[in-house]
RNA sequence: GCGGGUGUCGCCAAGUGGUUAAGGCCUCGGAUUGUGGUUCCGAUAUUCGUGGGUUCGACCCCCAUCACCCGCC
């Protein structure tokens, strides 16, 4: 038994000119077009959408949190659901992220032993454990196809001594993840740490490669880098991953971003950028970031972007969805959101397109000279 | 007509003789990157109903006047 028994990386065309591909990867849920985006559901749901909406958006895979999802709810509750597919009646890939992020980022108190991480809940100050052992039974139980490696992100910025002691755990524990996981249709991604040293993520990409994974992720990105910075960590990272398996850059991101992942030989990202901008009024155009409570949206019947066909720009007007967010109706959100996600995924799905035409170079340099973010 | 009260940013409102007149809502900008679900940050009154006066100095004291509110006749 193997993933290649589940899991399928087939590269269509690559460029010749950057690094960019696009491919088709097989799961036990359904097929992924990529490059794709994943909208992110914390909580087993996408904010603000029924999953109707969320397939509706073009979504081909969606991310769960296995920490929110093991602080409630409950693996149990989920696992005797059906696991995630079950419990969600959502029956496309899901991917479920370690925890490792989130006790990084939203966990007040914690320890990070060699053992593994103490952290309380910040929501009712609880305390949990979770090593490279527990968190593989969590996603197990969950069920998700792709499952991620439980690592130790670090903040920026840092030194070169807390980047090397993050990495020299997170190595360690990709040995435990791998040890502990035997399940071969669930698939589970290394990640790439190292801070923002190249010698690290050269380091930290070699060893990652050595495991025989369905996929590889690069972590640690996103964390609050200028996009300079970011940029290079992911030019220099994403080659050094293997060509013919799936690319994940964790965390990422603006349209621009996901234009320049691409570019650099990723194939997957995740964001919860589409979701939250939304919440806060803020969607995406091909122009850049507009924001609906301006004032000179007020009497703007036309659609939040011109070229966008999804619900809500065939359906209403950014004076009426600004009237929504106004006055705080939840429907603001939704078609924001809807609007967002749209956006990603019909952008990322031109850019695989023009990949295959063989114009990717022509037309990405194009999109970015509209956006003015 | 008489007595009492109130008039400070679009709205609510603190201040009560002493440098640049709190705060909240609204409005207007901005932020957000492996999600703590209406969040966070910033901006907006040369001016305190109006006109005089007292004072070194007045939103704050005095006079007049206007508007509104509550009683009484």
């Amino acid at each position: 038994m193997s993933y290649s028994d589940y899991f399928n990386f087939k590269i269509i065309k690559a460029s010749n000119k950057s690094n960019a591909r696009a491919g088709l990867f097989s799961t036990p849920h359904g097929e992924i077009e990529t490059p794709i985006f994943m909208p992110v559901g914390t909580n087993s749901a996408v904010k603000m959408l029924t999953n109707d909406q969320i397939l509706a958006t073009g979504a081909q895979i969606i991310l769960a949190n296995s920490y929110h999802m093991y602080l409630r709810a409950g693996c149990e509750l989920v696992k005797s659901a059906g696991g995630l597919h079950g419990w969600m009646n959502f029956h496309k890939p899901i991917l479920t992220d370690s925890g490792g992020f989130q006790i990084f980022s939203l966990s007040k108190l914690r320890k990070i032993t060699d053992d593994g991480v103490y952290f309380q809940d910040p929501k009712n100050g609880s305390k949990h454990f979770i090593s490279p052992e527990i968190s593989m039974k969590i996603q197990e139980d969950l069920g998700a196809d792709i499952i991620m490696a439980f690592d130790e992100c670090a903040p920026y910025p840092c030194d070169y001594k807390q980047a090397r002691s993050a990495l020299d755990k997170t190595k360690a524990w990709l040995e435990r993840c791998f040890e502990a996981h035997k399940n071969y249709n669930q698939a589970l991604f290394p990640i790439v740490q190292g801070a923002f040293f190249d010698d690290l993520r050269k380091e930290s990409a070699e060893f990652v490669s050595k495991f025989d994974a369905a996929g590889y992720a690069i972590g640690g990105v996103s964390v609050g880098e200028p996009t300079d910075i970011k940029n290079h960590i992911t030019e220099i990272t994403a080659p050094l991953l293997p060509f013919n398996k799936p690319r994940y850059l964790m965390g990422v991101g603006t349209p621009v971003d996901l234009i320049n992942g691409i570019k650099y030989g990723i194939d997957m990202f995740d964001c919860v950028l589409p979701t939250r901008n939304a919440r806060h009024g803020t969607f995406f155009t091909y122009q850049g970031n507009k924001i609906i409570k301006n004032k000179q949206f007020e009497n703007d019947f036309t659609p939040l972007d011109e070229n966008c066909n999804c619900y809500a720009c065939k359906n209403h007007t950014k004076a009426y969805i600004r009237h929504l967010y106004k006055t705080q109706e939840a429907t603001a959100a939704t078609l924001l959101s809807i609007h967002n996600i749209h956006f990603l995924l019909n952008l990322v799905k031109d850019l695989r397109k023009s990949i295959i035409a063989g114009n990717f170079e022509e037309y990405s340099t194009e999109l970015l000279n509209n956006f003015k973010d």
